[in-house]
DNA sequence: ACAACGATACCCT
DNA sequence: GGGTATCGTTGTT
């Protein structure tokens, strides 16, 4: 572990305070940090997807606010939290009140807690881990319950900070993004290029 | 009260 | 590459 105590100090809401696209790159290398009964589960993150404010038919934003997504309409520096069947996914809201955009967090590399994740995931496969939307919820045990949660907050349960940036070099590769039925042809997905825990390779 | 619908994962062939 | 499990939210009767 890094001995600079800055590693544990959340990024703040300004760094959220932006276009989807321009945080989701900039997310990715950071490391998200869930505490959860006693245990630090940790990974980089490696791949995500912008989902934009307007004009974008595939957020769930498009039909407007409803009781679901309001987290989506509120500050910047929050998770949404939401279901996919019997999974969870989550997205990291950006912009600013009333611009209702995310960048939903796809895959991470795992750094701490693998024994955890190896248990809660039902794998030991190090690849199966966190690298897909729902994995990674499973893996750092995020549920609804988080939904709203601010990640900005030190004495959060979820929090996102920097990483130690030494160890990748951080080429950013672009594509589509996976499994949406409309506006698949924008190329809003973002991931760390030849990282082997990205979801999907295009 | 109900039926349709996914920003998925897993297990097959 | 296709089928399916099985969940909450949503809009419609």
């Amino acid at each position: 572990m890094n001995s600079n105590s800055s590693a544990c100090v959340p990024l703040p809401r300004s760094f959220y305070e932006e276009a989807p696209e321009k945080v989701a790159r900039k997310l990715l290398g950071k490391m998200m940090i869930r505490r959860f009964e006693g245990k630090l589960l940790s990974g980089i993150i490696v791949e995500v997807e912008a989902y934009l404010s307007e004009n974008d038919p595939a957020s769930h934003n498009f039909k407007g606010k409803t009781k679901r997504n309001t987290v989506l309409f509120g500050e910047a520096g929050h998770a949404y939290v939401h279901s996919m069947r019997q999974y969870y996914l989550i997205d990291i809201v950006t912009e600013s009140i009333d611009n209702p955009s995310s960048v939903l967090i796809r895959a991470l590399e795992p750094i701490e807690g693998l024994v955890e994740m190896q248990i809660t995931r039902r794998t030991s496969d190090p690849l199966k881990l966190a690298s897909g939307p729902s994995r990674l919820c499973q893996a750092l045990s995020i549920d609804k319950v988080l939904n709203g949660q601010d990640v900005t907050d030190s004495e959060s349960p979820l929090i996102i900070t920097s990483a130690d940036v030494s160890k990748s070099q951080r080429l950013i590769s672009v594509s589509p993004r996976i499994g949406i039925s409309k506006a698949s042809d924008s190329l809003l997905r973002f991931y760390i290029k030849d990282n082997p825990h990205v979801s999907l390779f295009r």
